[in-house]
RNA sequence: GGGCGCUUAGCUCAGCUGGAAGAGCGCUUCCCUUACAAGGAAGAGGUCGGGGGUUCGAGUCCCUCAGCGCCCA
């Protein structure tokens, strides 16, 4: 073995060994019960983030563990198409060869992202193998497979028919620079300086008028009405009146609605329903005219008179610029609002008025609401299932159609001749009226409207497939609180209403993973760390287990190269461990399963003890989706106990020639790499080959080591040992100082065992007898027993009086406190019983240190 | 405007159903002891944002104030 820890090369070769091994199958366990996941599929274009990192380390972590626990275990991978994003790659690299798709054509444009897929799409998939991440590759899938794409027409056709499909005319949520509807949930609101701008809406006959408070002025240009509160004084009489639109002279009607809040701006505002959701509402109630003055790409179009051509906030300017010319400009006022921003571009959305196609959600939501309050989906931290419930109980009928290219068409065609629509999974040779002459809908899904079938979809639906019936319902869900209303929220709805089950059990949310600062990480900020390089420095599993220890299930975690700098150290201080274990054993020599001592010495009954009471602990964490806690757990046993402790027991132990030091060295040497791999699998499969080397760790059994006793007093015999070394510290002493040591140990406490141990780890050889007398001693106190070290040739007693002093008063503030609760009959009365009598038995264990530290310190006068 | 969080050691953060304050990094002192100097040993450092309440007992539950953040309208 290398006598130091290599990343790079120790990750270079186990993943296509495991790959070969058919390991990350869940066949490896074909008798054992289903456990599948299914990946929050990253888009194609897309390349490995901090935050795929994250949720595929955890994902990696439950997988790995319920393997090794013998779980038909699958975690199946796979990418969507991402529509907008893909088609934008691939449109740009067109537009370096100097063409555009519209120049090519829909067929040989699709012809070329599919191109475009098979030269790049791997790249994020490739990034994930480096990673180590065991999802079982024999099932990838991709949204636009042929069966993902079946199953995507067949949910299509079955719910128009069932009426939760429809297409109408409504305003949307337009991008002018992406050229599509997208979704509520796709736009992102931030609040903006804005104005308000007050404009003079004279009435068409006699004088007067009605100044209206708008921060949109170009949308004036499509105004087709005045609204006022029905009950406003100020304004019931103009209700009814007619209004001459300035700048277009249209006559447009002022009209009473309850939408109207009296108290913004002036009470009046002008009604733009083919530009405003809220005005479109208005106008529907009282039939208004739509009239839409923006075009697709923002400019505003012939409608709007002499502003056509303008860009829409050109537009902006030159409308109050006009309206000033003629006086109707009353004032401006500076005004924050929240302005909708497209997702991927940042665009400012345009509402829209256009014909799309929705999913009417009312029917799907309550099934999906009841699924999470009933506790058959469990959100894990618990409380976002309010964030669910409350996106839930809000929501507007989803827009699904998008104006691009790629992605999955919509599987409707429309007949010019009679004007019918016919929605059907095989295209239709002709309408029901007769006529052939039919035309597909242009559009193409949203592709969340495939992700969101990706739980069933991937397994087979809607065919009856072994693999459906075997691994659906999924077991658990990992992903970002960020997506819980794109993803979550809609394999809910759809998995219930299309399956008639839950797609799965358990959510687990975990948090972000910040820039440095706190902030996002966004390549626009440049503060975006690449996991990808992090890794080739350090190494995935220094990365992995750094965000496993670091994700806490509340909280937001700001990434620190530090964390991954500390993960890689372990990784080379367990390297180092188990080298000293090969090197002790000799390779190959531990058992892959069982091997636990029956009858092991004093020291490895307590490190076996430890190993039963560590590894049970991680496990109940583990099940309660506690992962950064049950690897600190780990990690703490593994460096400070085991390895700290431990080895340097062992050191002895085996040059005495000892079996049980042997057995256990290895065992606990070997349940560590099994506990660990599901984080680091790379390092502990590699060191697997040398310890146990037999099979790979990968598909080893989980461990479950069994209880033994821990020896009476250790924790005595331990503080003696620390008592030791700090007295060489605190006394300028090299470690190897001689000291003169007298234990008294009235009780017996100390077992003979120990002494081998004072002269190995602490180089000390105490005599056993009574206290010392005629010279100045330090005393180490641990439980009734004392350690006397002469002071003789120490000059610097001064010091040693002021550590006394110091821990006189910490161990007399510590009694102070339980006496006091002691005697507070309050506390005695209600209490539980084990409480008390903990706290009693503190106070008699401090009474009687107490007393031997003020022993010590009149000693030493 | 509605909702959800956060405020604990110099820094970044853990602390499950309330019973003697933790980690990593940083800092101080000593040590190249044959697994590891990417290390070892010992140590310093916190009135758990302020105030009030419930309780025998509050970092942990309730109320309130202040500051910060996110989501939704």
């Amino acid at each position: 073995m290398d006598p130091a820890y290599d990343p790079q090369r120790v990750e270079s070769t186990w993943y296509s060994r495991w790959e070969q091994a058919g390991v990350f199958r869940p066949e490896l366990n074909p008798d054992g019960d289903p456990f599948c996941i299914v990946i929050p599929p990253p888009n194609v274009t897309g390349v490995l983030h901090m935050g795929h990192a994250l949720d595929q380390s955890i994902q990696d972590l439950i997988i790995r563990r319920k393997r090794m626990q013998g779980f038909a275990a699958l975690w199946l991978p796979g990418t969507d198409h991402a529509g907008i994003a893909t088609q934008i790659v691939v449109e740009r690299e067109l537009a370096n060869e100097g063409l555009s798709r519209e120049e090519i054509g829909r067929d040989a444009f699709i012809e070329q992202v599919w191109q475009w897929k098979a030269a790049s799409g791997s790249r994020i998939t490739d990034q994930i193998r480096r990673m180590g991440f065991s999802t079982d590759w024999t099932r990838e899938r991709f949204t636009m497979d042929e069966g993902l794409s079946a199953a995507v027409r067949k949910v299509f056709v079955d719910l128009y028919h069932e009426g939760l499909i429809y297409r109408g005319n409504r305003i949307i949520n337009w991008c002018p620079r992406d050229r599509t509807a997208i979704s509520d949930v796709e736009v992102e609101h931030e609040d903006e300086q804005g104005e308000l701008v007050y404009i003079h809406y004279p009435f068409a006959e006699g004088s007067g008028g009605i100044d209206v408070a708008t921060t949109r002025a170009e949308t004036m240009l499509g105004d087709t009405g005045v609204a006022v509160h029905p009950d406003d004084p100020r304004y019931r009489d103009a209700i009814g009146k007619m209004i001459r639109l300035p700048l277009i002279g249209r006559q447009i009607p002022v009209v009473g609605d309850d939408a109207v809040d009296p108290a913004f701006g002036t009470g009046a505002v002008k009604v733009t329903p083919a530009h405003d959701q809220t005005d479109f509402e208005i106008g529907q109630r009282h039939q208004l005219e739509k009239v839409c003055v923006i075009d697709e790409g923002g400019v505003i179009n012939e409608r709007g008179g002499r502003f056509a051509g303008l860009d829409r906030f050109d537009a902006r300017i030159a409308v109050k610029d006009a309206l000033a010319a003629e006086g109707l400009l009353v004032k401006i006022e500076p005004h924050i609002h929240a302005v909708g921003h497209c997702q991927r571009c940042h665009t400012v959305i345009e509402p829209y008025l256009s014909d799309q196609w929705f999913v009417s959600v009312a029917p799907l939501v309550g099934p999906a609401v009841e699924a999470v309050r009933r506790g058959d989906i469990r959100f894990v931290p618990e409380r976002w299932d309010k964030t669910y419930l409350h996106w839930m109980e809000n929501l507007r009928d989803w827009t699904i159609s998008r104006q691009i290219w790629w992605g999955h068409r919509i599987p409707a065609w429309y007949c010019d001749a009679c004007g019918e629509v016919t929605v059907a999974i095989e295209e239709p040779t002709q309408c029901e009226c007769g006529s052939t002459d039919l035309r597909q809908d242009p559009d193409v899904l949203d592709t969340w409207f495939s992700s969101g079938l990706f739980p069933f979809s991937t397994l087979g639906w809607p065919e009856g497939t072994a693999d459906y019936r075997r691994y659906y319902p999924n077991a658990v869900l990992v992903t970002g609180y960020d997506i819980i209303s794109f993803w979550v929220a809609r394999m809910i709805q759809f998995g219930l209403h299309l399956t008639g089950h839950k797609p799965f059990s358990d959510v687990v949310i975990h948090g972000l993973v910040r820039a440095k600062d706190g902030r996002k990480m966004s390549k626009s900020l440049g503060n975006a760390v690449d996991p990808l390089e992090i890794v080739e420095l350090h190494g995935a599993d220094a990365l992995r287990l750094a965000l496993i220890q670091a994700a806490s299930p509340n909280q937001d975690v700001p990434f620190q190269i530090e964390w991954v700098d500390a993960a890689r150290r372990f990784g080379n201080k367990l390297w180092n461990a188990v080298r000293f274990g090969v090197t002790n054993l000799g390779e190959g020599t531990v058992p892959a399963d069982g091997g636990y001592p029956d009858d092991p010495g004093p020291e490895s009954s307590w490190i076996l003890s430890r190993l039963h009471d560590v590894s049970s602990r991680i496990d109940s964490l583990l099940d309660e989706y506690r992962f950064s806690e049950a690897y600190a757990v780990l990690y703490a046993f593994a460096w400070s106990e085991a390895f700290d402790w431990y080895l340097e027991f062992a050191k002895s132990a085996l040059k005495a020639g000892t079996a049980d030091t042997r057995e256990t060295l290895g065992v606990v040497l070997r349940d560590l790499l099994k506990l660990f791999h599901p984080v680091i699998p790379y390092v502990t499969e590699e060191l697997w080959s040398y310890l146990v080397g037999d099979g790979l760790l990968a598909a080893a059994s989980w461990p479950t080591p069994p209880p033994y006793d821990e020896p009476q007093n250790f924790e005595v015999f331990r503080e003696l040992i620390v008592g030791f070394r700090r007295f060489r510290a605190e006394h300028g002493l090299s470690p190897r100082a001689p000291l003169q040591v007298t234990l008294v140990d009235p009780d017996g406490l100390a077992a003979p065992w120990w002494f081998a141990q004072f002269e190995a780890l602490a180089r000390v050889r105490p005599a056993v007898g009574d206290a010392p007398t005629g010279e100045v001693f330090s005393r180490v106190v641990a439980g009734t027993a004392q350690a006397f070290i002469s002071l003789e040739g120490l000059v610097d007693v001064a010091a040693e009086r002021a550590r006394l002093d110091k821990e006189l008063a910490e161990v007399t503030a510590v009694l102070e406190r339980s006496r006091a609760k002691l005697a507070k009959p309050d506390f005695v009365g209600k209490a539980p019983a084990e409480v008390v009598a903990k706290e009693a038995a503190k106070v008699a264990e401090f009474e009687a240190v107490l007393e031997k530290l003020a022993a010590q310190r009149s000693d030493l006068g």
